[in-house]
DNA sequence: GGCCGGGGCATTTTT
DNA sequence: TGCCCCGGCC
């Protein structure tokens, strides 16, 4: 026991061993988090708690399966094992599987993922004629989910008037209709989606008493990770279950809440303290992990927001380098100068290159470093992208699991029935779909019985059903009696898929047969892991359970590896790098342009700014560029004020600073239209060679020697001037770039002096 | 059923 | 600009 909080420091300590009420735990970045919420678990372990009484949520798996693993050492494997700890989606959809009797579902239910619940809802505007125009199904799908975040079910939504004023006002008044028949249709599927995970939780506590009972005294002490991060439904959830005992500790941040987006309530947090009044209230204050620079840059930063909890984040680590600053004319010489300053850092300091990071806001961003780095042959990867369990062929084989786990799944049953193709077009299915709906039947059983249902289909393609009928039955009887892995053999074998991929000698064609092969490997592996702990029964349903809950982040990357890393500043959150470099740092951009106007999320951005500084160890890098090519046309833009938030004693400004003051310079002599403005050098060299030799002194402000300053190369010196009018160049040497030819008319540039 | 091209569009996304 | 979706066409 002793040897447990010997390595904790004094409030890690108090922290981890106060467990009679409701606790709060702010927990600053890099303060030792995980270390406390792990320790806290071994500790109530180790005084004899049953791990079955320990119910302990998180929001990702990643963070579960590594704290699993580090209780597992402090106290046992099995112990560790025996925990209920998982995400709020995983521990949820367990419970739900087995009381799923109690609000009229089967435990064999399957989970739409976003991109299913957005075709369900698709078609259901679809089916009712509306206009996707007006009713965007990403809108629409939005929508919903924010009702079932903050606890609204489709009859309340139809009856409060907020909502319905609300819709109204966006000329959406169906919403709520869709909303309901959205519901319906999903109970029909024997489907859930994520957000139902949670409200189906909180309803099935509330209308059954002696379930919360159940549970209530099941969990006994009741720990969750990044509370900062909970939405409505969540919180609600929480108060549930530990409304008797009050044996509750919440740990986070509420300087890194960034999820407000979807749904997720900093409310939750700062206002713990209302929800148990009685709570005690802890602060993780030294950052172990950063230069007292960089803690106290991104102090002096976060100060700015009102909305939060006083803390005082402090280091004791050295002082550290300060925040260099970089200001780039262009995108283009930004992905350079990023590029450029890894490899000098590199070759320098001796890092590795996997102790860089490039973070920014927007996935967009990402091809212009990825192009820098390769050009100086800089290894780099991208997290973010499609997952694997994304792709379409992934998918595919998925859906036929599915069906074969739950034929009822309206979603799994249209992706497949005509895939491999089979002559079942959107008619067809467009047939079963009115008929499904006015039966209030699933589509299985209405290819079941077409009779029954009075299916208008002629006899070819009642035929053509009644084989897939019998092809997806075969799979279901085989489940019966086979392991997991051997239907899954069979559904790519049988369904012609196998084939189908093998035909194409592309290479996406052979990622595809990859992508396959990897997952029937994830399902071997599945098997027989669970073969060996002695387990005689493995069914399809269990894996389906295991990877609809399962993401990107899951799917194991080589960090060994040496390579720069590059993501999203919201994918960090969590990780840590010895160098950071923050870019895109423009008003619009970083601020997005779409939190500009309220206050709220200006605030959000900053946290969000806030967690991209404080991933850093030893050094952040901030860059921006004066000129970036966004949405096809390039706009000027001025750096973030986030950067001016900062304290300047902790920065390290540009030395060419003085160009932002510089109100504004002689532009090309007569302005074009802005796509005009932007010429790829491509075709410059085009323009080059219907040239004349004429040598010139000077030309326009141009004269040999003028320092100039090009939207994309930068800063340069004019070597040569030559034609006129039209054909007027200038040769200029670049400082970052060499020597490049502009034609004049075209050329965007500042003349400096 | 698959391919092509025009039009619309364009944050962040732990499950 | 570049991607995705849809509709039209073979």
């Amino acid at each position: 026991m002793d040897e447990i909080l010997e390595q904790l420091n004094d409030s890690q300590r108090e922290a981890v061993v106060y467990n009679e009420g409701p606790s709060l735990v702010i927990a600053g970045a890099g303060s030792g988090k995980t270390r406390v919420l792990t320790y806290k678990i071994a500790y109530l372990l180790k005084n004899g708690i049953s791990p079955y009484n320990i119910l302990a949520l998180t929001f990702t798996n990643k963070a579960a399966r590594e704290m699993k693993s580090r209780i597992a050492r402090l106290v046992d494997e099995d112990t560790a094992r025996r925990l209920w700890m998982g995400t709020f989606h995983s521990i949820f959809s367990r419970i739900l599987r087995r009381e799923a009797d109690k609000f009229g579902y089967k435990s064999n239910f399957t989970i739409y993922d976003a991109q299913d619940s957005k075709n369900l809802i698709k078609s259901i505007i679809k089916e009712l004629a509306l206009d996707d125009k007006i009713y965007k199904p990403a809108s629409v799908q939005a929508r919903i989910s924010q009702a079932k975040n903050a606890i609204i079910t489709p009859e309340q939504y139809l009856s409060d008037r907020e909502l319905i004023a609300d819709d109204n006002n966006n000329r959406r008044e169906r919403t709520g209709q869709i909303y309901s028949i959205y519901w319906n249709r999903c109970r029909a599927a024997g489907a859930m989606d994520f957000d139902d995970l949670l409200l189906y939780i909180y309803l099935l506590f509330k209308n059954n008493a002696e379930v919360l009972e159940r549970y209530r005294n099941q969990f006994r002490f009741i720990l969750v990770d990044e509370y900062q991060d909970t939405n409505s439904v969540q919180h609600e959830i929480v108060r549930q279950l530990a409304e008797e005992h009050h044996r509750v500790c919440v740990v986070g941040d509420d300087a890194q809440s960034i999820y407000s987006f979807r749904g997720a309530n900093i409310g939750n947090i700062l206002n713990f303290r209302k929800t148990f009044p009685e709570t005690k209230l802890f602060k993780l204050e030294r950052n172990y992990r950063s230069t007292k620079t960089i803690v106290n840059a991104a102090n002096s930063l976060i100060k700015k927001n009102e909305e939060q909890i006083p803390k005082t984040i402090y280091s004791e680590n050295a002082a550290g380098e300060k925040i260099k600053v970089i200001s780039a004319y262009s995108d283009f010489e930004e992905g350079y100068n990023v590029a450029a300053r890894i490899a000098e850092m590199r070759m320098l300091e001796k890092y590795d290159y996997k102790d860089f990071a490039i973070l920014y806001r927007t996935n967009a961003q990402s091809r212009i470093f990825e192009e820098s780095l390769r050009k100086i042959n800089i290894p780099y990867r991208i997290y973010g992208g499609l997952s694997f369990y994304q792709r379409k062929e992934v998918k595919d084989v998925v859906a036929y699991m599915r069906m074969v786990v739950n034929p009822n799944d309206e979603e799994a049953f249209k992706r497949i029935i005509n895939y491999p193709a089979r002559g079942i077009g959107d008619t067809t299915v467009g047939k079963i779909t009115a008929a499904a709906t006015t039966h209030e039947v699933s589509l299985w059983t209405v290819i079941s019985e077409p009779l029954k249902y009075n299916l208008p289909v002629n006899a070819g393609t009642a035929a053509k059903l009644k084989k897939f009928h019998d092809l997806i039955s075969r799979f279901i009887s085989g489940d019966e009696t086979q392991n997991a892995y051997e239907t899954g053999g069979a559904i790519i074998r049988e369904t012609g898929m196998l084939t189908d991929l093998y035909n194409d000698k592309t290479p996406e064609g052979l990622s595809r047969v990859q992508n396959v092969e990897e997952l029937l490997n994830s399902l071997y592996e599945f098997v027989s892991t669970r073969m060996e702990q002695g387990i005689a029964e493995i069914r399809l349903v269990d894996f389906l359970a295991e990877i609809s809950l399962l993401t990107d982040q899951d799917t194991e990357k080589d960090e060994a590896s040496s390579r720069v890393t590059m993501m999203t500043v919201h994918a960090a959150k969590g990780l840590e790098f010895k160098n950071v470099f923050v870019v895109g740092l423009e008003e619009n951009l970083f601020p997005s342009e779409r939190s500009r106007d309220s206050f709220r999320e200006i605030e959000e951005e900053r946290r969000l700014f806030y967690v991209a500084i404080t991933r850093a160890e030893e050094n952040v890098v901030l860059t921006y560029a004066k000129n970036r090519f966004r949405n096809g046309k390039s706009d000027s833009c001025h750096p973030s004020r986030f950067i001016g938030n900062i304290d300047p004693e902790y920065l390290n400004m540009p030395n060419n600073q003085w160009v932002e003051n510089t109100p504004q310079i002689n532009r090309t002599p007569q302005p074009q239209p802005r796509t005009e403005q932007y010429v790829n050098p491509r075709k410059i060299t085009q323009i080059e060679r219907s040239k004349n030799e004429v040598s010139r002194e000077s030309i326009g402000n141009l004269s040999v020697g003028t320092i100039i300053i090009h939207e994309r190369f930068g800063r340069g010196k004019v070597l040569a001037l030559t034609g006129e009018n039209e054909n007027a160049r200038a040769s200029v040497e670049f400082e970052s770039f060499g020597t490049r030819q502009l034609l004049l008319k075209f050329a965007k540039y500042e003349v400096v002096k």
